[in-house]
DNA sequence: TTTCTCACA
DNA sequence: TGTGAGAA
């Protein structure tokens, strides 16, 4: 325990992604582990890095915003731009976010009210059928 | 088991 | 934004 070398298949299970996954968002520059051989030793910091991309992308966010975000993590990095970058990022994903959630509000209300119309129509027709009988 | 690459949605 | 397959 307290290892700090994890395996891809480590990782994938942990996190319940494929190793196909992982291996994507390294191509994608977000991940780099160390190598033996070919094979790849994901440190602590490369599974908390992972990790911060997940999340990102539980909220939405699109992969190449993510790297820019948890290149926070790298040493040298102009954290404070940064910072300004990803609380940028997180009002306009809020503000989407908050607008889809609107248009959806519209169409669960709009298909409301096609249903209650369209059993009254069917209530209206059962009953002329009735009438006429 | 893990890797790479190419194709594909 | 990922997945599948083939080959090593």
């Amino acid at each position: 325990m307290d290892k700090n070398r994890y395996s891809i298949t480590d990782l994938a299970e942990e996190f319940q992604v494929t190793s196909r996954t992982i291996r994507f968002y390294e191509d994608k520059g977000m991940v780099s582990p160390e190598r033996d051989g070919l094979t790849r030793i994901y440190s602590r910091s490369d599974r908390a890095r992972l990790k911060l991309i997940l999340r990102g992308r539980r909220l939405g966010f699109s992969l190449q915003d993510i790297k820019k975000m948890i290149d926070l993590y790298d040493p040298e990095a102009d954290s404070k731009e940064q910072l300004k970058f990803t609380l940028q990022k997180c009002e306009d994903q809020l503000g989407k976010l908050k607008s889809q959630r609107h248009d959806i509000d519209e169409a669960i209300d709009e298909l409301e009210t096609s249903i209650s119309d369209l059993m009254t129509h069917l209530n209206d027709a059962a009953n002329d059928g009735k009438k006429l009988a």
